[in-house]
DNA sequence: CCTCTTAAACTTTTT
DNA sequence: GTTTAAGAGG
């Protein structure tokens, strides 16, 4: 029955088919820990376990998504589809859906997300007269999570001593008055934050034993991917869940615990033998991934680390070259070395752009070498940054939406009820905003006339407020009767977002178009997709929001085009490359400033420079620059410490290299003379690449599944468009971005009538035709 | 109440 | 160097 089992080593083996207990695997870099918990939950389901009582917690929607597929591959979508996997954040979000009421919230809850929380901050700090240069929301928000990381909620605060110590010392003792009312306005307003989604969990099952042992009986067996980056409350409600049962099975590399800043505690995965007293422990410390001499210098690297569970991470692969150190004159010339090597590499060994990453601590590094490719045609994908959920355009869009499903939502009603403009200015929206706190209520109470107190009646008769009220009601009308997509459009038309995008003139705003056109697809994809699955009660507005406040640039499918790859270190977890470019290896970047004065995070920098070189299977290179623009001024580097840490046996610089591997040279040297030629294919090849790089349209793959629909939309020969020309199949037509092309396909009817366009540089894209603005030639 | 101009603040990493 | 906030004027 398991023969599947056999392409695994005896470790491995070993890892997957303990089932009695408590298991702690510690799982080197590259050493097939996803391939163990995948088989593991593979082995539970053929042993008989029910995939619903299974809970698989990952670290990133994507990695659930792809674990899911490929359990899928060996015990059938049916069953994988039972599963529970997916993030802490995800699974626990939806446990609060259910029993939301018992925590005082409703179903609807809204998921505030880092702008909305630091939003709030502000107009509290400005509520309590408070300095907002000193009460920085940014830096205020960091203490609130931090707090609650802890667990210890509004009330606690003031009680604990070394937060309000720490307060004192930062000289902003007022930091415990904002938390109460930030919690207090949360709560108001019927939203949670992302600390929130794990404290009301952990509050659930700690204060009601009944609900605990309801969800303990359902995951009677819990598995937990990258167990070093859990929190503290994360590992306690763990607890709560698997105290009675124990099977609990946690996989995680103490060597690679990287979001310490966020709360993530490493103690968790050192101390797990402890806290489950029988458990065992399993090692997994072959690296399949890299060469001998990246995992050596990686080794070195880390033993420079105290805390850590020993291991010996080693590899049979071949020797490999050493580590590449290129040190730069400057950022620029940084990038320009970076790019010369991925175009000499590619040549040589004629591999794909996608083999290559370009790795950085800071985001905001990534300009030099986004405008060095450009220059170089070389095709590149940037992650992180502003993703598209961040966008302007969609978080308006995704205001109202918010706001029909759950009206008390205050950061979604500051934010339109003056857009598009309706002359509600400033003074009005502060007055509603003023006598909501001062009687206990939400903003829309006040508006809507829920309240009865006079002032809030006289704001609620208000010419212009009035029909703002009105058409927030009659969306919250439909909220359970029309599917996400055809209420999103609704919406967007009625609430005059689509009459204010399209009349506006900014040579941006074609790009803002697009964007809330591609979150429609996307919404048109949830709704297929789910109805594909037989979920059709989970088709609604609220699902899609619930979906998407969750989500994360990362999660998009990315492999489906040929780039390199330029994301933080961070971002890179989990990943792994042909050959990886850690850049800007110098003090105060890599380190982080902020880190150098304090033992524990100059650890963790250290261990974040050893998941970067581990992502690489075969080249790693290593850069830092002397100089470096940085806030519009010239500044000088100083070499990264960390490159000291690593064990020059395996590093070599530029020059050594040419002398020690002569074959390379011949190849570098015959490589260059044949350029001209390559050059010129290449670019060509790029600018076709290039203009398919709308920076956002990847971002919303991983919504919808499939394209595939329960029953297909009804197809037409021609459509007719606002401004009166008709299309037919078969016409040639222009996108004010994608070009000319041909359309192939016309289908739906009204608002969301569809072309499917075959565009002549960058193929098939399926366009709503009220939002594309194609015209005839 | 809205819009345009100017000033300052910003950069750690993210569910 | 870039983006966002505040202030003045219309």
């Amino acid at each position: 029955m398991s023969d599947f089992l056999s392409s695994l080593n005896n470790n491995q083996r070993a890892a997957v088919e303990y089932c009695e207990g408590p298991q702690l695997i510690i799982a080197g870099a590259g050493s097939g820990k996803t391939r163990v918990l995948t088989y593991k939950i593979a082995y539970l389901l053929l042993k008989g376990l029910k995939p619903w009582n299974i809970l698989a917690l990952t670290f990133t929607n994507k990695a659930a998504n792809e674990m899911k597929e490929r359990i899928a591959k060996i015990v059938g979508e049916e069953t994988a589809r039972m599963l529970n996997m997916g993030t802490f954040h995800s699974i626990f979000s939806r446990i609060l859906r259910i029993e939301a009421e018992h925590l005082g919230f409703t179903s609807n809850y809204t998921i505030y997300d880092e702008t909305d929380s630091r939003s709030l901050i502000k107009s509290i700090t400005k509520e309590l007269n408070l300095d907002d240069k000193i009460y920085k929301p940014a830096t205020v928000h960091a203490k609130i999570s931090m707090a609650k990381n802890h667990l210890i909620l509004a009330n606690d605060y003031e009680n604990t001593r070394n937060l309000m110590q720490r307060d004192a010392y930062d000289r902003t003792p007022d930091v415990v008055r904002i938390y109460r009312l930030y919690q207090e306005r949360c709560k108001n307003a019927n939203a949670m934050d992302f600390d929130d989604l794990l404290v009301m969990t952990y509050m659930l099952f700690k204060n009601n034993e009944q609900l605990r042992q309801k969800y303990a009986e359902r995951f009677s067996y819990v598995l937990v991917d990258e167990y070093q980056d859990t929190n503290s409350v994360q590992q306690k409600i763990l607890w709560l869940l698997t105290k009675d049962h124990q099977n609990i099975c946690v996989v995680g590399d103490d060597a690679q615990s990287i979001y310490g800043f966020r709360g993530a505690n490493i103690d968790n995965i050192l101390d797990f033998q402890q806290i489950y007293s029988r458990s065992k422990l399993f090692k997994l410390e072959q690296n399949y991934r890299s060469t001998q001499n990246i995992v050596n210098a990686a080794n070195s690297l880390i033993l420079h680390n105290q805390r850590q569970i020993r291991k010996d991470v080693f590899s049979e692969n071949e020797s490999g070259e050493r580590l590449q150190l290129r040190e730069a004159y400057s950022d620029r010339e940084e990038a320009a070395i970076v790019c010369n090597e991925i175009m000499k590499i590619k040549r040589r060994e004629k591999g794909d752009y996608s083999q290559f990453a370009i790795l950085y601590r800071t985001n905001a590094q990534s300009r030099t070498f986004e405008e060095e490719m450009r220059k170089h045609a070389i095709p590149y994908r940037i992650f992180g940054g502003l993703s598209f959920y961040q966008r302007k355009e969609i978080k308006d869009v995704l205001a109202y939406f918010r706001l029909a499903v759950n009206p008390n939502d205050e950061e979604a009603f500051k934010r339109v009820i003056n857009y598009p403009k309706r002359g509600i200015g400033t003074t009005t929206v502060n007055k509603i905003i003023d006598v909501a706190h001062q009687n206990d209520v939400s903003l829309w109470d006040v508006v809507s006339g829920e309240s009865h107190v006079n002032d809030a009646m006289r704001l609620a008769s208000n010419a212009k407020i009035k029909p703002f009220v009105e058409i927030i009601k009659s969306f919250i009308a439909r909220i359970d009767s029309e599917n996400a997509f055809d209420l999103g459009q609704e919406i967007i038309k009625e609430s005059g977002i689509r009459a204010d995008l399209m009349s506006d003139k900014d040579p941006e705003a074609e790009t803002r178009r697009e964007n809330v056109e591609e979150l429609l697809n996307a919404m048109q994809e949830f709704v297929a997709s789910r109805a594909e699955e037989g979920r059709d009660n989970a088709v609604y507005l609220s699902d899609f929001l619930q979906e998407v406040a969750l989500m994360t640039d990362l999660d998009s499918e990315g492999n489906d085009a040929s780039r390199v790859v330029l994301m933080t270190v961070h971002a890179a977890k989990g990943l792994e490359f042909n050959t990886v470019f850690v850049v800007g290896l110098e003090e105060n970047i890599f380190p982080s400033q902020l880190s150098v004065n304090n033992m524990r995070e100059l650890e963790e920098e250290r261990r974040l420079l050893y998941v970067a070189i581990t992502r690489a299977q075969k080249h790693c290179y290593l850069t830092y620059a002397k100089t470096r623009w940085r806030y519009g001024h010239m500044e000088f580097g100083v070499q990264s410490r960390f490159i000291k840490d690593i064990d020059p046996h395996f590093i070599s610089t530029e020059n050594e290299r040419a002398s020690e591997d002569n074959i390379s040279k011949r190849q570098i040297t015959s490589s260059f003379q044949s350029q001209p030629f390559f050059r010129q294919r290449e670019l060509k090849e790029v600018r076709k690449e290039s203009n398919a790089t709308p920076t956002n349209s990847h971002r919303l793959r991983s919504i919808g599944v499939t394209t595939n629909k329960n029953e297909a939309p009804k197809q037409y020969e021609s459509a007719v468009l606002a401004d009166g020309t008709t299309l037919h199949n078969g016409d040639r037509v222009k996108h004010m971005r994608f070009g000319l092309g041909t359309i192939i396909n016309i289908e739906g009817e009204g608002d969301s009538q569809k072309a499917t366009v075959e565009f002549d540089n960058l193929g098939r894209k399926q366009l709503l035709l009220k939002f594309a603005r194609l015209s005839l030639i």
